[in-house]
DNA sequence: CGAATGATTGACCCCCTTCAAAAGCGGTGG
DNA sequence: CCACCGCTTTTGAAGGGGGTCAATCATTCG
């Protein structure tokens, strides 16, 4: 066993939560933590990469990506601010990032924050719990996609990001990625997304406004029901 | 993605599989390892079911999944032995754990190893490092799932399969679940799972053998070419 | 304006689902 | 031993949802 740390709320804990919310501590102890701005369709990393860095998303969505061999892309998750990626144990990338809009992300030094983890119990479990949220999201997403029609993915699509949205949001989901990459995230074509979008809008569950990256939510609780939730 | 907050909410952690080629280390921390028999469809435990344990397969398949309200069954992962499940952070589970057929695990205290985690930073770590073991098969299972056709996807399982059996399995694929247990893996129908089974035999690159429990693999460079792997 | 990129809509078709029936397999009991 | 029953798997036929291909529209930008 390597250290044994005693105290039951570590201050390291504390400042990851304030991490979270725009607090420095952890730039402080991961120095290196410098910006950097991407454009649309740029990426931060590629799978194969050697994982060097870990990044925080400061503002746009990232979109977590696998290619497949005959060049299908089957995106896992996207990434919004205040979300980490590139956390892992292996020695590189296996899957790649790439930002579906102008974006923002901060750089920490992966080693740094590995061997920080190797002798702090509580930021060992605070990577831990930040993990298993990406696999709830992972799973979550397996139920989305695994056996569910056009109309229920995207209806728990939308439903989705109008959860991450928070409550300022007023059913207004701004839509910053193209069909494309709700497509290969949905596992469906951009065909059938638009198919679907305008199936949704005749129901008048949803609007679709300014050249369809804005998606007004007329209706909640039929989406929910559409979503099968 | 990995929103590093805190919000409590139970993630779930399926195996535990550094653990599972450690040999007895856990177990002499965690005390009350008693041993559960299973019969075939029986529960370890249900969505909503209090976490009290963590629980490691000694024997036969545990199947992870989640209901869908309309009764349709979405399994996202099979467990085999020395894999642990029910691990997560706090809470209830969010999976329901059903053995496939006869199978036994072994019963762990969840709140031991999660007060022995706060302290000790190595096997946080390893918590840590198995939980993105998981991520990395969930994310897999996605690609899988997400944009593949019936057979690259039952090609795909067959060879996880195999690739799980190690070594000695001499191209025999001991399938010990029900084909309604691969379809809802898969996302696809029992119907379509026979009928892709079929076809892989009258291709001649699988051996289908007792009553259909026992699959063998005539060409597995085919197979792979099939999985589009 | 014209080129480039992305979104929408239409027509056709294929793969998978659905519904239905038959066939294996395993156990139990007469 | 075999008949019978329940469960699972296999196979068949028909229909639909989404993929594919293609044309049109919309938006941005040089």
């Amino acid at each position: 066993m390597l250290a044994i740390n005693t105290s039951e709320t570590s201050p390291y804990m504390q400042s990851f939560r304030q991490e979270s919310r725009g607090g420095r501590a952890l730039d402080d102890r991961l120095q290196q933590a410098s910006e950097r701005r991407l454009e649309a369709k740029e990426h931060v990393f590629c799978e194969g990469d050697q994982r060097t860095h870990v990044y925080r998303v400061e503002d746009g969505v990232i979109a977590i990506y696998k290619t497949l061999f005959d060049g299908r892309r089957r995106i896992i998750d996207f990434a919004y601010p205040g979300d980490y990626i590139g956390l892992g144990v292996l020695g590189e990338h296996i899957m790649s990032a790439q930002a579906t809009c102008a974006s923002k992300v901060r750089c920490f030094s992966a080693s740094a924050l590995e061997s920080l983890a190797e002798t702090d119990a509580s930021l060992a479990l605070k990577l831990y719990k930040s993990v298993c949220q990406d696999l709830v999201a992972a799973r979550s997403l397996l139920v989305t996609v695994g056996q569910r029609s056009a109309i229920e993915r995207v209806a728990a699509f939308l439903l989705a990001l109008h959860r991450r949205g928070g409550e300022g949001s007023k059913g207004v989901v701004k839509l910053a990625m193209r069909r494309s990459d709700i497509a290969d995230l949905l596992g469906l074509t951009i065909e059938t997304v638009s198919r679907t979008l305008t199936k949704l809008r005749e129901m008048q569950v949803i609007d679709v406004e300014q050249g369809g990256t804005t998606v007004k939510l007329r209706d909640v609780p039929r989406l929910a029901d559409l979503a099968n939730e």
